[in-house]
DNA sequence: AAGCGCAACAACCGCCGCTTC
DNA sequence: AGAAGCGGCGGTTGTTGCGCT
């Protein structure tokens, strides 16, 4: 069953483009309350809109942290190959490109990348690649074994532009509290909006889902690329603005986290383990 | 200036797996 | 054990903007 707290009145929703005042209510919702259960969201940000569709919205548009500008070559060619490997895995594709989105991946794909791929190598992205591999399951294997070899492959075989950002262990970059090993004993529950839903970005099991966690051990994608030196401080802090707007303060429940300077939410970052915050 | 076509992006839909009761 | 609800994913459709005629 779904959570209690999502029982609530039929209601016709609205659908179509987000207005900045809908933006608005929902972020300042979020950054407020976190998301909690989606389906009670709308209701108690005052919004016409279903669950699904404030998920959306938050996750590709509004989640700070978000990468707004064009892609890079580098991305493009992170693309390219981990599309050869996976095939259309999105979500996952996207926990490789921090900043990026499922959806933005796709459409990207769908509208640059795949007539490149095409140009480049006719089928030698996912068709021929799928059928080499012959199995998901392999696939997911040889997914893992990039991980774990913190896809230095995929990076030796890109082209020239790509030697220019090295992958680092993320460990080395970010001293990260080790998300996986506080899962383990009895922790507080993360505010879900500000931090767990950023963890594939920056935590040590890299872009693991629920779902993944709950599937396979196997599956973890340990630590992810996390080229973080991929990232401008600019567009890094994309989005962070809307905590400053907002006042920059996280509602107690969560702790008095203060985020009204985007330079200490950024050093906060770099030193991430702030973000977590002990009641 | 208007109409058309295309590309890019945003959002919806349907399905699936998981969790909870 | 089974039903119901949720979150997440991938495919698809809708909307918007821009360039060309």
């Amino acid at each position: 069953m779904g959570c209690k707290m999502c029982e609530k009145p039929k209601v016709n929703h609205r659908k179509g483009l987000w207005s900045p005042e809908e933006d608005q209510r929902l972020r300042d919702y979020i950054l407020a309350h976190g998301h909690g259960c989606w389906s009670s969201v709308p209701v108690k940000a005052g919004l016409q809109r279903n669950g699904k569709s404030c998920r959306l919205r938050w996750i590709n548009y509004l989640r700070p942290g978000l990468k707004r500008s064009a892609f890079t070559h580098e991305e493009e060619a992170m693309i390219m190959k981990l599309h050869a490997i996976m095939g259309n895995k999105w979500s996952r594709i996207a926990m490789h490109l921090p900043g990026r989105t499922d959806n933005e991946v796709k459409n990207h794909w769908n509208t640059h990348v795949k007539k490149k791929a095409i140009k480049i190598d006719g089928s030698a992205s996912h068709d021929t690649m799928a059928k080499s591999l012959g199995s998901d399951d392999q696939s997911l294997r040889m997914e893992q074994f990039l991980d774990e070899n913190n896809s230095q492959i995929l990076l030796s075989e890109t082209s020239a532009s790509l030697e220019s950002f090295s992958p680092i262990p993320c460990q080395s970059i970010l001293n990260v509290t080790n998300h996986a090993q506080s899962q383990r004993t009895p922790q507080p529950p993360l505010p879900k909006v500000l931090f767990e839903d950023w963890l594939p970005m920056f935590s040590d099991n890299g872009g693991v889902n629920r779902r993944q966690e709950s599937t396979s051990n196997s599956e973890a994608l340990s630590p992810q690329l996390l080229q973080l030196d991929m990232i401008s401080t600019d567009d890094f802090l994309h989005g962070f603005e809307a905590i400053s707007n907002s006042g920059g303060l996280i509602q107690p429940q969560y702790g008095p986290v203060d985020l009204v300077s985007s330079n200490e939410t950024y050093a906060g970052f770099e030193s991430t383990h702030h973000m977590f915050v002990d009641l």
